[in-house]
RNA sequence: GGCCCCAUCGUCUAACGGUUAGGACGCCGGGUUUUCAUCCCGGCAACCGGAGUUCGAUUCUCCGUGGGGUCACCA
């Protein structure tokens, strides 16, 4: 089954099943099907559950349901077998064990049978000696093959370790940031097998990457430092090294610090449950380290697809989230769309994520009128129900806001009764925006009222807003009955 | 602390030895306007420091400084 015929291009994601999904996973992921996609090849998902202590349960379902919210779909993977599968970790655990035994055969592996209590105590005693970085005393390299029988026969824990070479230098060209080099003289013998079994993640990336024909790595730059120990092991295999690429991290905008809930959302659903718009967190997203080198910079998948290219990352250590990039660009992608894809994209994410709203008591016909007045003021769907709120329910009016149009509220009172009279006499059929407008200038000069004084304080009346849409748009809306009912002192 | 990586406006970035160092977000000002927003116009704003290479360095080299990552039976 090893040396199967891989064609072209396969890259992956592989996520761990041990909490949300982070916004910047979901960079890495579309990084990663862009590459597949541009070059005519596949895209794997794989299930990286070897660590029994942090899993959550439910987390590998929810990791996939916000993949595929964000549009996305893979090739081969979990629901999508294809040959090379199973793609979730715990469901290949005696292939690991082979691979980890065939090293220990081919001595580049060796058991370990110290407690996890001696290797703290070892690390403590290094600490106080000063040493620069605390690493594994290779005790049980020294065991003889009768010792290491003896052990297994007695049924002792017992690890598998990567006996790492001493002073070599392990190099490896990086996509985006070139050459790399390390010693090997500062790499611990990594734990390959653990003593439930489990491998641990550097044992298990080569082993599947391998037999899954992976052929470009692209990952966070936070894996640079566990790459030289990747490439030990494919050298052990005698494996061909898949070509990484390492993507500068994300972190808050203003802050060298990783994304936090401090500033806004952080995981991917929480973007999409604040109201952001697909293709414009996924354009937000291919800009987080890359750029076309052109000044386009709205872009669909499509075209991502057909720009994205290695060669244009970013050599950087961290990218800015700048969440008022997104909110102008959300608010992009929300003005292109129809009024009637606008409601249909307010509906479909209320009842996602729960929210209730007023416009259930009206029709579609008024709902999409009204998204048609506050479609350019909307930035997050999240602020819908605030912007329209005096659309569906009379809003309680505080008085003292139109003092400083009007003045004082005796003026206030008396602009409100006077155009309250005068809409009285307006027929049902000339309530409308052209109309109205036209009249309530004449109002403007019958009563010598200035526009701002008059039309600021019918606004607040109407709306209990200082800021609104235009206000006949809003009085012709609103009907003329329920405009009348709002103006009753 | 050891090791690895990185360094252009506040932010994301363009530039691949010679440019008035360009664009976008944000910010400021103006126009449209009864408000807010949209839209349009304009403005402020950057090559981390020091050596070296070169006729010439933001660009190449080295050092310094700063930042980040990583040193688990976690991924």
């Amino acid at each position: 089954m090893e040396e199967t015929t891989f064609k072209g291009v396969r890259t992956r994601m592989a996520p761990s099943p041990t909490g949300e999904y982070h916004i910047g996973h979901i960079r890495t992921l579309l990084y990663n099907i862009a590459y597949a996609r541009k070059h005519g090849g596949k895209f794997i998902v794989r299930i990286e559950d070897t660590d029994r202590t942090r899993f959550v349960p439910d987390a590998t379902e929810k990791i996939l349901d916000v993949i595929r919210d964000y549009g996305f779909s893979w090739d081969e993977g979990p629901e999508a077998e294809g040959k090379f599968g199973p793609y979730v970790q715990s469901e290949r655990l005696n292939l690991y064990k082979k691979y980890a035994l065939e090293l220990v055969e081919k001595k580049h592996a060796y058991y370990c049978f110290c407690t996890s209590e001696r290797l703290a105590e070892l690390r403590e005693v290094q600490q106080k000696q000063g040493v620069s970085a605390t690493r594994y005393d290779r005790a049980c390299l020294k065991l003889s093959q009768t010792e290491i029988e003896q052990k297994l026969a007695s049924n002792t824990p017992y690890v598998i370790r990567l006996k790492v070479p001493e002073n070599e230098e392990i190099s490896f060209h990086d996509e985006i940031l070139g050459d790399i080099t390390f010693n090997s003289s500062d790499i611990d013998d990594q734990v390959l097998l653990k003593s439930d079994g489990y491998p641990t993640y550097h044992l298990a990336v080569v082993v599947d990457d391998h037999l899954m024909g992976v052929t470009h790595i692209m990952r966070g730059t936070d894996w640079v430092p566990s790459t030289p120990k990747h490439v030990l092991l494919y050298r052990a295999f005698g494996w061909k090294m898949p070509i990484t690429a390492h993507l500068p991290n994300i972190k808050e905008k203003g802050a060298n610090k990783k994304l936090s809930k401090r500033f806004g959302p952080v995981s991917a659903r929480e973007f999409l449950e604040e109201g952001y718009l697909v293709p414009a967190l996924v354009n937000f997203l291919m800009f987080l380290g890359w750029n076309p080198g052109t000044e386009k910079e709205i872009y669909t998948l499509e075209e991502f697809v057909q720009d994205f290219d290695t060669k244009k990352i970013q050599h950087t250590d961290l990218v800015a989230f700048d969440r008022d990039k997104l909110l102008w660009l959300n608010g992009i992608y929300i003005r292109q769309l129809t009024d009637s894809q606008l409601w249909e994209e307010v509906t479909k994410w209320a009842q996602k994520y729960n929210v209730a709203l007023l416009s259930s008591a009206k029709n579609d016909e008024f709902n999409i009128k009204v998204i048609s007045l506050i479609k350019e003021r909307l930035k997050v769907l999240k602020e819908f129900s605030e912007l329209t709120e005096f659309f569906y329910i009379r809003p309680s009016v505080d008085i003292s806001m139109t003092v400083s149009y009007a003045g004082n509220e005796a003026t206030a009172k008396e602009i409100i009764t006077n155009f309250a009279g005068e809409y009285e006499r307006v027929s049902e059929g000339d309530w409308n925006t052209e109309y109205l407008d036209k009249y309530s200038h004449e109002l403007l000069e019958k009563y010598g009222y200035k526009p701002k004084e008059a039309f600021m304080t019918l606004r607040v009346f109407l709306t209990g807003k200082t800021a609104t849409p235009p206000l006949f748009d809003v009085l012709s809306l609103l009907g003329k009955d329920q405009t009348l009912e709002r103006l009753k002192i």
